[in-house]
DNA sequence: AATAATATTTAGATAAGTCTAAAAAATAAT
DNA sequence: ATTATTTTTTAGACTTATCTAAATATTATT
């Protein structure tokens, strides 16, 4: 079992590392964690010693086969939680990443399996990212941007890239919630700018280039 | 905001004095915390020092009236998880203690509280406890559940535990409104539940355990 | 009232996790 | 290739919460 800062690191250097094979660097997981670069190379000869990481002075650290398996299951729930909080008590989901940061040290397999069957054993959290299973096991989806939708094309809402509350609080407020089924009617050649139909809501908005990056749509079938 | 270890002192003191005014003393929180007299002394000294307790050397320990409030928010949390726990994910009421000793530490008003909501504002943990709400304020359980009546007995029946709508219409249906006056005939080993006789009906009514432990009766004398 | 037994506190140590400031290594610039 | 800059690590200190062992206070016994 580990302590509540080891599985805050390993979480860290998996989101560190998704995306970069080579490793991450002291001074990144310093700034990501909020914390001093002294302090994290204290924490990788921990992981190091626990055989949760590979690490070498100056090298870079990745995380370990067994590493990468613990931090999934952080990972887990967190999302579990957060699909929890938004589905049965009705949080808004730009509310509940602290909490989740909370719940997800929480120690029981048997809890977060039940919480797990009690959602209906969800692929996706609310923001879109996928949900790992209890082998670690997940499926990414390939959502495209809304940005990269031509004119004419319905589309559904399944995730965002940006999960920053301001950005949440953005399209939770012009309703582009995820599942919300739109359709691009325009493109403007201007700044790129996107006129969108809300048929749920018979609503339509102009959302900007930047909006429009963040937004992770489905194309309807 | 408190740390895990306060709390957890802050709780022991409410048990350990809840039935003694004149005070707990070192050894004995020692014991019920299974830790060391000494590593007692220091956290009393620190809890004083933040005056949630009234602490003078060698003399005892009680809870200031702040000292208090934070406990009972502890408890409340503790129970209103363990009720979760059992109702929500089929947990048998001998699992829900550890995990609930974790979930009663999570930051967040506003989560208890939904919970509370979504539980339907339960009064009483089906051991009979009470269930403190948002302010500290507690009803000690003046009644006993009809899962703890033995064979023969006569009771009315005078309130519930779970207050839910959907617990609330149940009741209704079957008959076993405040006021009615039942007698328990049998107890099925099976499943612990209970053949009750309403004579102002002159019916009789199959009461699952799940349903008697919900149920308030007061003895006829 | 003096002594024995018990309870409590103090002193000093340890472990986890963090910090600042200084040293060392790696990288970039001349 | 040497110097400058940046990055990373080390050394030493601090905090929280714990411990053991010794000291002190309280209570009980004679």
């Amino acid at each position: 079992m580990n302590t509540l800062a080891e599985e805050n690191y390993l979480k860290a250097l998996y989101h560190l590392t998704v995306q970069a094979p080579e490793g991450a660097y002291t001074n990144d997981i310093a700034a990501y964690l909020q914390t001093k670069a002294s302090s994290v190379t204290d924490m990788l000869k921990k992981l190091s010693s626990k055989k949760l990481v590979h690490y070498k002075k100056y090298q870079g650290v990745i995380l370990s086969k067994k590493g990468k398996q613990k931090a999934l299951q952080v990972i887990r729930k967190h999302r579990l939680w957060e699909y929890f909080l938004v589905e049965k008590l009705n949080f808004r989901w730009d509310e509940v990443h602290e909490i989740a940061e909370q719940l997800e040290h929480i120690q029981s397999d048997e809890l977060i399996n039940r919480i797990d069957k009690l959602l209906g054993f969800p692929k996706y959290d609310p923001h879109g990212d996928p949900i790992p299973d209890a082998d670690g096991y997940f499926e990414e989806i390939p959502f495209l941007t809304l940005f990269a939708i031509p004119i004419g094309e319905t589309v559904t809402v399944c995730g965002v890239i940006d999960s920053s509350v301001s950005f949440l609080k953005l399209i939770e407020n012009i309703g582009l919630t995820i599942g919300t089924l739109i359709k691009v009617e325009e493109i403007f050649e201007f700044d790129h700018s996107l006129k969108i139909a809300i048929p749920s809501k018979k609503t339509k908005v102009l959302v900007s280039q930047q909006i429009s990056k963040n937004v992770l749509v489905k194309i309807k079938k």
